[in-house]
DNA sequence: CAGAATCCTTCCGGATACTG
DNA sequence: CAGTATCCGGAAGGATTCTG
C-alpha cells in the first residue's frame, strides 16, 4: 500500500511503483477500453491467476486508479472501472502500444 | 532473453516484456538524457545490487534497446548509451513523468 | 573500473479448496 | 459470480568474494 511518504522524489518512478508489474498494465490497457466484469478480466488475461488478479485490482483501487463498483444481485456483479486518475494513464499505454508496433514490425521481419 | 516466437500479440504486452520491471524503467530515464557508465549508473539508481543491474543491461543489450561500448583504456571505461530503439522509447517515459507529476499533486495537498 | 561467480534468502505468484 | 484462505515452489534479487 502506498503512502505519501513511500513516494519516490522522480515522477518516472512513482509512476513505476504505481504500475511497474506485468499484470496491472495489462489491467490498465482493459479497462482503457470500458468496465469489465471479474471473471471477463480473468479470463481475457491469459495466464493470471485468481489471486494475483485479485491483488492486483485490490492494489489498483486503494492507489485511486481504478473503481469497484458490486450491484447486488444473484448471483453478484462486481464491475471494475478506470477512476478519472487511471483515465489520465491512457497516453502511457498509448506510447507503450505504438512502441510494440514498431518494435514487432522490426524484429518480424 | 527474447525471441520472435515469444512476442506477444499484444504490442502493449510486447513493450511490457522488454521494460516492464522497475530498474529497466529507471536505466531507460537516465540513458534518455546521456550516456552513462556503469558505476556512475549504479550510484544513481539507489538501491540496486550490481548484480541486478549487470543483468539489466545484459538484457537490455540483447533486446536492441541500449548499446555497450568498451573503451580499451585502463582503468576500462564502459558506456551504456541508447540505440535508436531504446530512443524511440521516449514518448513512454515522458507519459510516465508526466502522470507521476500529477499523481503527486493530487495525493501530496 | 566493470564486472564474473557463488551462495543464500525472500517473496511473488500458482494451485487448490472453500464460501456468501 | 466473485471472491477468501492456505500452502508451496521457483525465480528474482541481495550479499559477498574475486579478477582482468
Amino acid at each position: 500500500m502506498k503512502t505519501k511518504a513511500e513516494l519516490p522524489d522522480c515522477p518516472v518512478a512513482t509512476t513505476v511503483s504505481l504500475i511497474g508489474s506485468k499484470w496491472k498494465l495489462l489491467i490498465l490497457r482493459n479497462l482503457l477500453v470500458r468496465p469489465w466484469r471479474f471473471n471477463e478480466l480473468r479470463k481475457s488475461l491469459d495466464g493470471i491467476s485468481q489471486k494475483v488478479l485479485t491483488d492486483s485490482l485490490r492494489s489498483m483501487e486503494e492507489d485511486g486508479i481504478i473503481t469497484r463498483t458490486v450491484y447486488p444481485e444473484v448471483p453478484p456483479r462486481v464491475e471494475y472501472a478506470l477512476s478519472d486518475l487511471g483515465e489520465s494513464m491512457r497516453p502511457i499505454i498509448k506510447s507503450m502500444e505504438t512502441f510494440g508496433i514498431d518494435y514487432k514490425e522490426q524484429f518480424e521481419k
